[in-house]
DNA sequence: GTGCGTCTGTGCGATGGCGAACTTAACTGA
DNA sequence: TCAGTTAAGTTCGCCATCGCACAGACGCAC
């Protein structure tokens, strides 16, 4: 099978949680989705500002970043289609203080700010599911506090590129090993390190931004436990028929 | 004044959220709030259990916790008299794969699950100002997640000991530099260094596990841009009359 | 007031990651 | 096909923090 997905080869309920969506919920919901290109680079919203639309992907990886005053980043967490991208618009803040950027081209589906606090108002299943999302990217984030303060660079890698495998279709990913130190807040030498040691250990091959991993068993070996405590959290949180 | 508190010296509604309840929600919760003493150490929830309470701090702080397999911590939030322990209560999961640890003793009043649960599905005010809350929560999980990447440990110190501050009553905290040590996830001596470093500055006096703030400003000054934040978020999504 | 446990301070060598400068390799388009 | 660009690999000195070992210093208990 082709690896690759045109924005017309996948449906809204590619994602997780438009797919969970109980029946009346998913007739009212589908008039108003529109399919997105989400293009690498692409800013969801940014730091500070209000967000219009909530963001479900479906082939493509987004993951939210903060850029300290100095220029540093670091990635708090990163969403596929497993999840929804704009949170803090049906928690009421309606901004965060970090940004959201497509990491992963692809496309996506949105829904406007307005029908999106109408759904959850409702006060229905759509908020139960939602609100078990954001838990689950809690754990998410909680994960990378933790795995930023004791874990090493090369288990770091591992665990990412873990979590973006789980978060699209196949095994290989579009990526430079600069845009993986900037996600993960680190040098790029340093991630030439870690890419050099997998690919001696026979785990990815990487060539030129395309990363394409070998053996998934042994990079979740060599990752540390964040990866398996995430992984779990999601699926005890969001399991596949969440709707029943 | 007086800096320590006795059990009954202080209500409810020095707790923030239950201070912004609306009356209705207020007359009904005030009989089922019951007060508790907090001793340091204790342990409100393990990782992965279920909880049967959510805890409202009023003179107490109150720390989230990971610990590592190999045994290593680290702070993933600290909740005082602004917030509510155990989110994942009504947030659907049940349980984290963090704990709860009362890292300043003091007192709180807690509410049973149940009740918890019930008062959030009225889908009321409730919901929305627990939800707020817990964006502010996430913005600070965030955050440490950026400091821990990016900031020094001396800045870190800085900005747990604003955090701490924030959350109790007085300039001064019982709190051992081991203890402290152990909540950044960071070695004691490394918390020695730098508490010497904000003695020799006047910002701070340390005096076996008694810790007065000298100088606040100049605290805010040394820390990072974590602080300011976080605090912003805060400020932001829980304004001093919530309920109007 | 003495003794012991707790808390704080100090001094190593080891190390993981940083910053900067540079080389090599691969793809791209005129 | 060659020049230009982008991605990946290499090297080196530096430094914050680690891990460990140990030395005072304070204070409560008896």
């Amino acid at each position: 099978m082709d690896a690759r997905y045109s924005i017309k080869s996948v449906g809204p309920r590619n994602n997780h949680l438009l797919a969970a969506l109980p029946e009346p919920e998913w007739l009212r919901w589908h008039p108003r989705l529109q399919l997105v290109d989400m293009p690498l680079g692409q800013v969801l919203y940014q730091s500070g500002t209000t967000m219009h639309y909530v963001y479900f992907p479906t082939t493509s990886i987004v993951s939210m970043l903060y850029v300290t005053q100095s220029g540093a980043s670091a990635e708090l967490a990163v969403v596929g289609n497993e999840g929804v991208v704009g949170i803090s618009l049906f928690m009421g803040g309606g901004s965060t203080p970090s940004r959201a950027v497509v990491q992963s081209a692809g496309a996506g589906y949105r829904l406007d700010a307005g029908a999106m606090k109408m759904e959850f108002d409702r006060a229905g299943p759509v908020l139960h599911l939602l609100l078990r999302y954001t838990q689950a990217l809690i754990t998410q984030m909680t994960q990378t506090a933790v795995c930023n303060r004791h874990h090493t660079l090369d288990q770091q890698l591992c665990r990412w590129l873990l979590l973006s495998m789980d978060r699209l279709q196949g095994s290989e990913l579009v990526m430079t090993q600069e845009l993986i130190a900037n996600m993960l807040g680190v040098r790029r030498e340093g991630v030439t390190e870690g890419a050099l040691k997998l690919q001696k250990l026979g785990l990815i091959s990487y060539v030129r931004g395309h990363i394409t991993v070998l053996d998934r068993k042994g990079l979740e070996k060599r990752s540390c436990e964040c990866y398996a405590v995430v992984k779990k959290e999601y699926d005890r949180l969001l399991p596949d028929k969440v709707a029943g």
